[in-house]
DNA sequence: TCAAGAAACGGAGGCACCTCCGATTATCTT
DNA sequence: AAGATAATCGGAGGTGCCTCCGTTTCTTGA
């Protein structure tokens, strides 16, 4: 069976080295969101458990690392909110996922810079993943509107609005519940003239 | 004589710390315009031939350095300004100013990363130095006009946007030259009208 | 099951960053 | 003029970055 493959789209990697990929990956995204996007790749490496040879050579540079690790997070946020609607009333997923939105942006703060390069250098991840994040809220507000825990007239965009203001906000030490508080109010004003509000 | 001087502006620097401070901005100068943002300290220290403690001592970071060459760099150009309306006419002045407006961004792009951090740190500089240029620029204008060798309907920001059209240009290998044909073309529109040419 | 070849590992090595502090001046005081 | 004082110099040293390549481990096919 000789079959025509060289466009094969990703060779599959030999298990120990998907392994060791998946383990730089999870401890990366712990030594970012701990220590900024100047995290030493070298104690990245060494708490995986790998030598530094093979962190680089699966990301060529700390931007490759960069961009895996957000992306990964993206996938999980939205991964999230399908998990959330699944197990929750529908206004209490829309609720639990921002406040988890939350979570997620406030860990990016510190990675700003790195971040921004990697916006230079491939904007198309953030089309990407931004879109990722549009369609989770687009799906939660959908179901919590269908159902009538929150009102009808609701835009995303709107909502989109209120968050990418927390992402702005200046880096104060109570921005977390500052930002925690600003979802509270907005699921207060999205509850508020719903249909079962109402009944 | 008990005289109160706490605010002392700036303490004068002693003779060989100030010697050491030129050296390194006029080293820095060439190896940034050189290697761009990503030039060895190391090797800046070693061709000003003094040790990278002092380097580090009269900058604390790279952006310090990258600020002061920049601030540098802004003042020799606007000084070339009035040095040129000194020794040539007014137009032929403006001419000349132009074109070396191209070399002096021509230097910048290689750092445009460094400065880029400079700007989020410091924006104040760049509010500074853009007040610098568009005031030479203006008095260079204004002489040209008085004197009659370019229109007199030009406005100062017309000329800015053009030059400021140099700067985001693409990278490519003739952009020096097509920048210096831009800037030629600019002048020969300036002159075309103007109470010389019509005479 | 085993051997051969492919792929991945990992750390030594070279370079740059930045800090720290004893040695070395320049400037001030008497 | 010469010592006192304060500022400056300069490089050793610890850390991180990244490359290179000999060694180890996995996979495959017989």
């Amino acid at each position: 069976m000789k079959e025509a493959k060289p466009p094969a789209p990703a060779k599959r990697l030999r298990a120990d080295a998907s392994r060791n990929r998946e383990k730089l990956i999870g401890i990366a995204a712990i030594e970012f969101a701990e220590r900024g996007g100047s995290a030493s790749l070298e104690e990245i490496a060494r708490k995986a458990g790998v030598g530094i040879g093979t962190l680089y050579r699966h990301f060529p540079t700390r931007e490759h690392l960069v961009e895996v690790v957000y992306r990964r997070e993206v996938e999980v946020l939205c991964a999230a909110a399908d998990e959330l609607a699944q197990h929750n009333a529908p206004d209490v997923a829309l609720a639990e996922w921002m406040q988890r939105f939350v979570d997620y942006i406030a860990a990016k703060r510190g990675m700003a810079n790195s971040l921004r390069i990697l916006f230079d250098a491939n904007s198309e991840v953030f089309a990407n993943t931004s879109g990722m994040i549009a369609s989770a809220l687009q799906r939660l507000v959908d179901a919590a509107v269908a159902d009538g825990s929150i009102r009808s007239d609701v835009d995303i965009s709107d909502i989109s609005q209120a968050l990418s203001g927390i992402y702005s906000a200046p880096d104060t030490p109570d921005w977390r519940d500052r930002s925690r508080r600003l979802v509270s109010l907005l699921m207060d004003g999205l509850r508020w003239g719903s249909a079962r509000s109402r009944r």
